[in-house]
Formats: structure tokens, C-alpha cells, sequence
DNA sequence: TTATCCGTATCTAAATTAGATACAAAAGGA
DNA sequence: TCCTTTTGTATCTAATTTAGATACGGATAA
């Protein structure tokens, strides 16, 4: 069960939710109730997508590049995203018609597919996140 | 690397290229290159579904139950389907707004997303992948 | 100079995945 | 009736993935 990429989409809420104040990686750790070492490994990507800063020392902590309106889910999935969404399988017959042909066509298929969930992505924000969070919080 | 999906496209991609010609899990296991083992735990999933029938003894193997075109990839991924496309981390913090009120948020909005992904896999079918293999294979 | 905090590496335990084998039961043919 | 084929299922194992845990050098600010 790979929650990376719930992980990550919490995370940026919560920086979201936190304003322009610096949090770190034990505070986010605490709220996903896990240790800071694995959120470092969920920043490493979302660092190398530029949705997130992060600096060292007193004072230090995590801050978001854009506006959590300017962030969308496709944007998180696509930063954390290191295997195919239908993996397939390999070293399939070549000696049988669909052996040697089904690889390249489930490909584009799947591709497809993806690109598809990729748009229904797009459209949901991190600030969509945010207020429907604060909303569940305000409303309990 | 979880490729049941795609091994359980290819099965029913061999069933519609094999007519109506009873084929052995053994033979599509020489397709696929697995062993016939794990064909008979896929067929297991795609049989609830009610895509295929099975009978045992001489002369026995699979057969579709409906036409290639109306099998759509939406029926077969949601046969296979055993875990949720985009996995949760459970046990948040209660204690914090974020952690308290992320999963149903995130649920929800990961299900709209899914929704859209059947959608897509729904408008192709086994006749459609069977047709593309079929024509890879000939213009070789 | 000291206390934080990040970035990264490493180790471990648990879970998942698929390969391999085995065998009872079903089903057809001799 | 007996034999062969084939399914359905169970079990075991090895490889891979995932996340928890710990550690530590380097960056940063007080």
C-alpha cells in the first residue's frame, strides 16, 4: 500500500493550513503519525517538483513555492509518482501472436487512462483540500 | 508490481483472438509466461465477474461469456480490483485539524478521481485491444 | 558556539507479489 | 469402470516494496 502520495497531499495542506508560517518535519510527522525521516523522503520529491522550499537550522522548516490555489493534485501525483498507475507484466511469449503484441497496446491503452485520471486531477487544488478540511474541522 | 490487471486483459485478449475454440489456463500461461497457477487465480477474480466460464477434464478451459466488444477494460479492472487506486495512510492524528478530517476529504476526492479513470477504461473493450494486437501482428 | 533542523543513508520488519508444486475433484473418452 | 486431462485451491518460498527507526553530517540562526 504506497500512501505517498496521500502523505504528500496531506502534507501540503497542512503547510497550507499552517499560512506563510515555517513548520517542520516533526510537526507534519506528528499530524501524519509518522516519523519526520519519512516526510524528508515524501519532500525530496515535491522539492524537485518546486512546490516546496525548505531550509535548515533554527527557524527552518517547510514553506510552499505557489499558492495553494496554484497547486493541483495532478501537480502532487505527478511530483510523486515513480511507478505506472497499471503496472504490466513483462517477458511475455514472442512466439504467440498476443505474447508478442499485447505489451505495446496495453501501453497506450493504459497511457490513456491515466491521462484521463491525470486531468480529473487538474482540477482539485490543495486549496480545494484546505476548505474542505477546515470546513469538516469547523462543522465537528 | 501488482501486473493482475494486465495479465487478466491478456487472458481474455487470447479467449477473443482463440474464437470460441476452448483454451487450457496452460496454454495461457505459455502466453504470458507464467505458470498456469497463477492464471487460475486471476481466472478466479474475472469467473465472479461472470467474463469467463471454466470446465474441467479433456476438452475443458475457458471460454468468454459475451462478445470481445462487450467486455469493457472498466469490467475487468473492476474484477481485479483488490486495493484502492490511491492508497490512504491511516491512523492521523485526531488531535490535529488536519490529521483529524484528511482521510474523508481525501477519500472523496480520490473516488471522483477513480470514477473518472472507469470512465475512461470503459469506453474500450477486449474486441477493441484484441483488434490492435491483431493488427500489430499482421503488419509485421 | 550551540541548539535546531534538513538531507540522506542504512537497517529492519511487515506486507505484497508471483513462481512453484501438489492434489482432490470434475469431466470426457476408451 | 478406469484413465487422462484440466480445473480449483492450498501451501511454500523468494524477491520486492513499503514504511518505521535510527543515525549523522551539514546548514542556519540565535
Amino acid at each position: 500500500m504506497n500512501s505517498q502520495f496521500a502523505v504528500a497531499v496531506h502534507t501540503l495542506t497542512a503547510l497550507a493550513v499552517s499560512g506563510n508560517q515555517r513548520v517542520t518535519s516533526e510537526q507534519i510527522g506528528e499530524s501524519v503519525n509518522t516519523n519526520p525521516s519519512f516526510i524528508r523522503r515524501v519532500l525530496k520529491h515535491l522539492r524537485a517538483a518546486h512546490l516546496v522550499t525548505s531550509r535548515s537550522g533554527v527557524g527552518g522548516g517547510l514553506q510552499l513555492t505557489k499558492a495553494p490555489e496554484d497547486i493541483s493534485l495532478k501537480m502532487v501525483y505527478t511530483a510523486m509518482r515513480t511507478t505506472d498507475l497499471f503496472p504490466l507484466h513483462t517477458n511475455t511469449n514472442p512466439d504467440c501472436p498476443v505474447g508478442n503484441n499485447i505489451a505495446p497496446v496495453l501501453a497506450h491503452r493504459f497511457a490513456d487512462a491515466e491521462a484521463d485520471m491525470l486531468e480529473s486531477l487538474a482540477k482539485v487544488s490543495i486549496a480545494d483540500i484546505a476548505r474542505d478540511v477546515l470546513t469538516r474541522y469547523q462543522n465537528v
